[in-house]
DNA sequence: CATGCGCACGGAAGGAAAAC
DNA sequence: GTTTTCCTTCCGTGCGCATG
C-alpha cells in the first residue's frame, strides 16, 4: 500500500471551507504558491481536478463535493486526539462510567453523584457494579471491567491509584423502639442485645470482638450481612441493633423512617473510604473529571455533615 | 562485530518572481 | 487570483571510516 500523507486531508479540509487557495493559505499560515503546491499533490493523491478554475474563482467538482463531510469528520476526529480536557466537551459526548464500589458509596452517594455529573454531561450514564471478596479489584481496573473504583482500602496491586475520599465513625443504629434507648448505655447493655453484622469476608467477628473478649465479654451476632442499606428495612421491623457508618445515619432521613442512632460505649476504628483507579486513566481528560466529581461531592458532603473527617490533601 | 561519526545525496517543502 | 519555475533549506538515509 502506498503511504499517504494525511496532512493532505487536513489541507483539503481547509481548501474545501476556504474554496481559495489564497484564502486557505492565510489560514494554514501558507505562502499561496505553497498552498498550490499542495493542491497539487490533494490532485495526485485523489486522482482529481479537486477545483477548477471558472473566471477569478476556484469551483470545486463533485468528487470534492463528496468528499468534504467525510473528510472533516475525520480531520475533526483526528484533531482531537491530540486535545486535553481543555476541549472537553461535556455537554455534547455521551459517556459510560463502570464504578465498581460497595454499597455503602452507591447507597450515600450514588445518585448524588449522577446529579452532580449529570449538570455538566447530560449525556452521562453511571454503571455501578457491585464486588464480593473473590473480585480482585485491582485485576478489573487493570482489565477494564471498570473504570473507577470506590470504597474501603484493599490490597491493591502496587500500579493502582488511589485518593482518600472520606473518613467515618460509627455509631449504634436501631429502631426508636428499641429497648436500648431506655437506659443509659454502658458495655454491659450493649452486648446483652441481638445484633447485626456486616461482612464481605469469611470471618464475621472482629477488633469489637477482641476488645469485648478482653473484658469477659461477648456479643450475641444473629444476622451476618454483606451489605448496609440491605439492612435498614429489618432494623425497622424488628429488635436488632446494628453499628452502621457515620456517612449512611447522616445522609439517610433516619428519624423520618423511624430509626435512631446512638453513641457507642467504646471507641471505634474509623472506615476510610478512597477512590483507585488505573494509571493509563492518570491524564485522561473524562477520567480526571469523574474524579474530580467524585472528590468533590465528597469534600461537599464532609461540609454538609462536620461529622465526618476531611479527605487527606489533595494528592493530584 | 557492533557502534558512532562525518559526509554526500536525494526528496520534500517553502519562498520569490514571473507567467497565465 | 492561481500556477509555474527556479532556488534554497531541511531532513532522512546510506555509505565509508574509525574506534572499542
Amino acid at each position: 500500500m502506498h503511504h499517504r500523507d494525511l496532512n493532505l486531508l487536513v489541507a483539503l479540509d481547509v481548501l474545501l471551507e476556504e474554496g481559495s487557495v489564497a484564502a486557505a493559505a492565510r489560514r494554514m499560515n501558507l505562502s499561496p504558491p505553497a498552498m498550490s503546491r499542495t493542491l497539487s499533490r490533494i490532485r495526485v493523491a485523489f486522482d482529481d481536478q479537486i477545483f477548477v478554475q471558472a473566471g477569478r474563482r476556484m469551483t470545486p467538482t463533485p468528487r470534492a463535493l463528496e468528499l468534504q463531510q467525510q473528510v472533516h469528520a475525520v480531520v475533526a476526529q483526528a484533531t482531537g486526539l491530540f486535545r486535553n480536557d481543555a476541549h472537553l466537551d461535556l455537554s455534547r459526548i455521551r459517556p459510560v462510567f463502570t464504578i465498581q464500589a460497595d454499597d455503602l458509596f452507591l447507597g450515600t452517594l450514588g445518585a448524588a453523584l449522577l446529579e452532580r455529573l449529570r449538570a455538566e454531561c447530560p449525556g452521562v450514564t453511571l454503571r455501578f457494579i457491585s464486588h464480593d471478596r473473590h473480585d480482585d479489584v485491582s485485576l478489573s481496573l487493570r482489565e477494564r471491567h471498570a473504570d473507577l473504583f470506590i470504597g474501603a482500602p484493599l490490597p491493591f496491586k502496587p500500579e493502582i491509584r488511589t485518593q482518600s475520599l472520606f473518613t467515618t465513625g460509627f455509631r449504634g443504629f436501631a429502631r426508636k423502639a428499641h429497648p436500648i434507648f431506655r437506659q443509659p448505655l454502658t458495655l454491659e447493655r450493649f452486648v446483652q442485645f441481638d445484633q447485626i453484622s456486616i461482612s464481605r469476608q469469611d470471618r464475621y467477628s472482629g477488633a469489637i470482638d477482641e476488645m469485648l473478649a478482653a473484658r469477659g465479654l461477648t456479643r450475641r451476632i444473629v444476622l451476618i450481612v454483606p451489605t448496609f442499606f440491605t439492612m435498614i428495612e429489618t432494623l425497622r421491623s424488628y429488635d436488632l441493633i446494628m453499628l452502621m457508618p457515620d456517612i449512611v445515619i447522616e445522609t439517610l432521613p433516619h428519624r423520618e423512617i423511624g430509626l435512631r442512632a446512638f453513641e457507642l460505649p467504646f471507641p471505634s476504628a474509623p472506615l476510610t473510604g478512597l477512590q483507585a483507579w488505573h494509571p493509563r486513566n492518570d491524564k485522561d481528560a473524562l477520567h480526571r473529571w469523574l474524579r474530580r466529581t467524585v472528590r468533590e461531592l465528597c469534600l461537599q458532603m464532609k461540609n454538609k455533615h462536620p461529622a465526618l473527617s476531611a479527605p487527606d490533601a489533595l494528592n493530584e
